[in-house]
DNA sequence: CTGAAAGCGCTTACAG
DNA sequence: CTGAAAGCGCTTACAG
C-alpha cells in the first residue's frame, strides 16, 4: 500500500504538503494538488484509517443496537437499516457495527458496547415516550441520533416524522369522504410513534372516538387480520366505515378480515395506510390499491448519518434535528362512505 | 482515559514495561506485573485499539456480505448470525461489519468492500459448489473462513457440518423402521449443503428413489406445506411413508398438510428435519414432537471466528479446518412403518 | 505556498 | 528484568 511518504519521495515534497494537497487545504499552489492527485491514482494510494483515526482521537464506528422481538416484527426494518444505514455511513467513511439484544434492561446493551470504548456514537431506533437511553447516553456525553422522537422537546438530535400529521391527514381525507366512524388500528402502544398517532388521531377526528376503535398491534398481517375481524364483524357495536392502519401488512389482514366478510374496498369499508416502504408489500400491489400516507424508511438512513456525524463534530443539537412530513397518496381503497351509515354511530352500543 | 504513559508515570516504570506487563510477556518481574496490573485497574485502563491496530497492521474488523434473498429465507439465520458472531469476533477484539448484497454478481459485493481496505478478513456464509467467492478472494490473498464447504478438497479455512451424515442418519433411523418410500424435501439445490444431503440420501437409501421424491425448496413452512400437499395426496403415485425435511419450518408445513389429508404422524407418516436450532420454530415445540438431526447454527459461531482469526494470523488452512456430525435426536414424529405400506413402490405411478 | 517537527498510543527489536 | 528508541501513517500548529 503507498503511503503519504511514498507519494512525496515520487514527487520530492513533505509528506504534510501531500496530506495538505489531498485534503483540499486552500493554501496549496493547484498546480502542486494536481500533481499530487495524480501520483496518489497512479500509485494506488488509500489513505490509511487507523492512522487517520488515531490522529484525529475518533475510531469511525458507530453502533446500532437492534432489539429482538418476540413477534419477530422487527426483521423487515432490520434489512433496511443494514443496506441504507451502513451505505449512508459509508460514503462517510464510517463504520457501522451491529450488536443484538436479547435482555430487557433498555440500557444494559448500550453500557456494554460502550465498555470496549470503540464507538464514536450510536442509532437508536424504535422510541419509546421518555425514553431511559437519551438520559443514559446523554449523562455519558455519548453522541447519538435518534430515528423517531420521544416528544416535543427533545434536546436530542433526531430525524422524525410527524405522526401527528400521519392520522390528521389520513382522518381528513376520510372526513371529506364523509366517514365518521373511523377505527384505528395503531402500532404497538409503548412505542413513541404509536401515541402520537393516537393523539394526532383523537383530535382530528370530528367525533369522539369509542376507546374500543382505537388497538394497537404489531405491524403484522395476521394482527391486522384479527382486530378488523372483530371490529367488521360487528360484534361490539356498529363496524366502521373506515380503518387507518399503522403498517401495510395489517392493512393486508384488514383486506383478508373483509374479503371473508364480504365486505368490500373501498364501497362498504375505506383502508389508509402508513407505509414505511418496505419492499415486502408495496401498497401498489393490493388490489384495490392502497391509499397511504408514505414515508419511506430508507429516506431516512442519509439524514440519519448525516446528523450523528454533526453530533460527533459537536454541532448543537437544535441543527441536528428533522421532522419530515409524510405525503399522502390517494389510491383506490379510500372512497365515499356508504349512504346508510352517515351518522357517527347509529345507535348505541348493541 | 487513561494511557500506558499515565500507568508508567504512576509507577515510575517506563512505557515498554507496562505494555509488557499487561500483555503477558513472560520476562516482567512478577511483583512489577501485579503493580502494573492494579494500577491499570484503578485508572480504569483500556489499551486504545486504534493505536495497537496503527502498530500490528490490522483493522480488527472483519466483514460479512449478507445476500438479501427474494423469500427473506435468511431472515431467521441473520440474528443469529449478527448475535452470535459479533459475540465470538468481540471476545478476540474483533468487530463485525456487515453489509447487504442486494445485487446478482457474487463478488461485486467483495470487491466494494475490500476498496475501502479496512477489513482483516470475512466470513462467507451459505456457499454453492464451486463458489466463485473462494477463488476471488485467494486471489487477492484476502483472509476467509467459510460456514459449510464447497466440497472434498477444499483449501481455505471452514466450518461445517456433515451433510451427507445428516441425511445417511436419518435414512438409516428410518429404514431400520421398516420405511422403504422416504421423500426428501431438500433445501435449495443450488446450495453446497442441499447438493450433500441428495447425494448422502441417495446413497444411503437401501432402494433407488424416484425423482420426484426428491425436490429442493427454500426453508419455509409454505414451501414444505405444498411440496408435502403434492406427495401425500398421492397424485403422483403411491404417497411417502416417511419424509426428510432440511428445515423445520418445512416439518411445519409437511404436519399441516398431513393435517389437511387427516393423516397422521407418527402413525401414517414419519417426519425427520434437520435442526439448525432456530429458536423461531423449536422441535420440541412441534406435536408431536419432532425428530432432528440436530446442529445449532450458533455452535458454529465460536469455530468461525477461531478459524478467521487462525486465518488471518497465516496459520496454515488444513489446521482451521473442521466437519461437526449433528446429534440425531429421536422424539415421537418417527414411528415403524405402516403395516401395508412396507413395499417400496407397490405398483408403478398411477 | 511549503517544510520540519511533534504527537496520537501503542509494540517490539535492540541494549544493557 | 527494564529502558530508550524507532516506528506504524497520518494531521496540524508553528516557522519561514
Amino acid at each position: 500500500m503507498a503511503t503519504l511518504k511514498d507519494i512525496g519521495a515520487e514527487l520530492g515534497l513533505s509528506v504534510a504538503t501531500v496530506s495538505r494537497a489531498l485534503n483540499g487545504f486552500p493554501e496549496v499552489n493547484s498546480q502542486t494538488r494536481e500533481k499530487v492527485r495524480q501520483t496518489a491514482e497512479r500509485l494506488g494510494y488509500r489513505p490509511n484509517r487507523v492512522a487517520q483515526r488515531l490522529v484525529t482521537g475518533r475510531s469511525g464506528m458507530v453502533g446500532m443496537i437492534v432489539k429482538l422481538n418476540p413477534d419477530m416484527s422487527s426483521d423487515q426494518t432490520f434489512f433496511e437499516v443494514v443496506a441504507g444505514l451502513s451505505a449512508a455511513l459509508a460514503a462517510r467513511d464510517t463504520d457501522l457495527v451491529l450488536a443484538v439484544d436479547q435482555g430487557t434492561d433498555p440500557v444494559a446493551a448500550y453500557a456494554r458496547m460502550l465498555e470496549r470504548d470503540i464507538l464514536d456514537g450510536f442509532i437508536l431506533n424504535a422510541p419509546v415516550p421518555d425514553d431511559p437511553r437519551v438520559a443514559f447516553l446523554q449523562s455519558r456525553n455519548i453522541p447519538f441520533v435518534m430515528h423517531g422522537t420521544t416528544g416535543e422537546a427533545a434536546d436530542y438530535p433526531f430525524f422524525a416524522i410527524d405522526n401527528h400529521a400521519v392520522s390528521r391527514d389520513a382522518v381528513n381525507l376520510l372526513a371529506a369522504l364523509g366517514h365518521r366512524r373511523i377505527a384505528l388500528l395503531n402500532g404497538e402502544q409503548r412505542y413513541a410513534f404509536a401515541r402520537d398517532r393516537a393523539e394526532g388521531f383523537r383530535q382530528a377526528m370530528p367525533v369522539p372516538v369509542p376507546d374500543h376503535f382505537m388497538a394497537g398491534h404489531p405491524p403484522s398481517e395476521l394482527a391486522g387480520y384479527a382486530q378488523a375481524l372483530t371490529w367488521l364483524s360487528g360484534q361490539q357495536g356498529p363496524r366502521p366505515t373506515a380503518i387507518l392502519c399503522s403498517a401495510t401488512p395489517q392493512a393486508a389482514g384488514v383486506y383478508r378480515a373483509a374479503k371473508d366478510l364480504s365486505i368490500r374496498v373501498p364501497h362498504d369499508l375505506s383502508v389508509v395506510a402508513h407505509d414505511d416502504g418496505f419492499p415486502q408489500m408495496p401498497a401498489t400491489g393490493f388490489a384495490p390499491p392502497l391509499t397511504v400516507t408514505q414515508a419511506p424508511f430508507r429516506d431516512a438512513c442519509e439524514p440519519l448519518a448525516s446528523a450523528l456525524l454533526g453530533c460527533i463534530e459537536e454541532r448543537p443539537a437544535r441543527d441536528l434535528q428533522a421532522t419530515l412530513r409524510a405525503d399522502l397518496v390517494l389510491r383506490n381503497s379510500t372512497g365515499p362512505v356508504p349512504q346508510d351509515h352517515k351518522t357517527p354511530w347509529p345507535n348505541s352500543q348493541s
